[in-house]
DNA sequence: TTAGTTATGGACTTAACGGTCCAAAATTAA
DNA sequence: TTAATTTTGGACCGTTAAGTCCATAACTAA
């Protein structure tokens, strides 16, 4: 019975992402979102909440996405390329032409997570997923004796982990790809001798 | 003739550089500068010219001092606690009480540093110099034979300046001391075999 | 066709933003 | 003492911020 709504939910999240990830908390206003998502005022605090309530599902949204990438690239194929193409999902821009927008969590462990609870614990979740996810994959390749350091897998992923962040600052600083690679191959010599 | 300046500049600067360092540029308001730095609005705009340039200036303030705190403490005594030391300071709070700021170099290359130029040629000036005082140092470590790495003292210290804001990312999301130095360690043993 | 319900556009509100301006106060050289 | 000069407090400005509200449009079940 009721007017059925005139845009797709997802989507506009999704639209709304786009801009948090690219132009942090901040520095998004609402209304940059509704030209973003095309939607009315109404219809975005409506459906949302607010500019805060809609940061978070954005937020919650690109941290499940990138969840489920992570296992997808990491947990097949042969591991030295798969950790290399982990990595190259952080350089990786959304919509080229633009800069890298790097990792969002990594952003708002800057940006909101030293002031905001719910940020920073989502933060820490990231950072301890990751770490998990590349433990598993680095004792696969170990197993397999692909890489061949004999430290605990754990500490390796420490490492990486540690790295990651350098990475998309470098990133976020404007170095090119090739330096970007560069480091990258330096921090993945790491996983040998 | 004039009638004297009532507040010291250099003062003020550091003043409002706490409040940038922390909030970064965006959360931080000219009415926080001002009760920050106790001035009349008349004069903060008389004196540094507005929010944007008073941030330029705080943030230089800050990148000297910085400069020279990283001199002083990589240039001298043993190599090993130097470079412990250089990223004990990333997380000591400077009043205590307060999660550390962390790096301000590091936080702004995820701010402004994709959007604005200016900023940017900032952070990558330095860490490019982080890079050659790191490296410096490691070479003086391996010369004395305090570091026993094999690698090149270039690739080490850029496998530093990597993690260094993979540490300060710990640090804002709230890691404990305790954490925070064991990554560390994990970090330089890197330095050594 | 209509009654009920929800979505929508846009006017509106309140507060804060960065920034300007000026009259008055304070100081020193003459 | 006064003239010249500069700082200072605070009123003021236009703009934009996030958020509210309501009359109207659009749709479906009966």
């Amino acid at each position: 019975m009721p007017r059925p709504q005139e845009f797709d939910t997802t989507e506009a999240l999704r639209q709304a992402l786009g801009v948090f990830w690219r132009k942090g908390y901040e520095a998004t206003s609402v209304t940059d979102l509704l030209a973003a998502t095309g939607l009315s005022k109404s219809s975005l605090y409506a459906t949302f909440g607010g500019k805060r309530e809609l940061f978070i599902a954005a937020f919650d949204t690109y941290r499940q996405d990138r969840a489920r990438a992570a296992h997808h690239v990491l947990e097949q194929g042969a591991v030295r390329p798969a950790i290399d193409a982990f990595f190259h999902q952080l350089f990786a821009s959304v919509n080229d032409a633009e800069p890298a927008y790097g990792c969002m969590s990594i952003n708002q462990a800057v940006e909101l997570a030293p002031h905001d609870p719910e940020v920073r614990q989502r933060v820490v979740q990231d950072l301890q997923l990751m770490e998990d996810l590349l433990t598993r994959t680095i004792e696969r390749g170990q197993q397999a004796g692909a890489l061949t350091s004999p430290r605990p897998a754990r500490d390796l992923a420490k490492l990486l982990v540690l790295a990651f962040p350098g990475l998309q600052v470098m990133a976020r600083a404007g170095y090119s790809p090739q330096q970007l690679d560069d480091s990258l191959q330096l921090l993945l010599s790491h996983l040998d001798g």
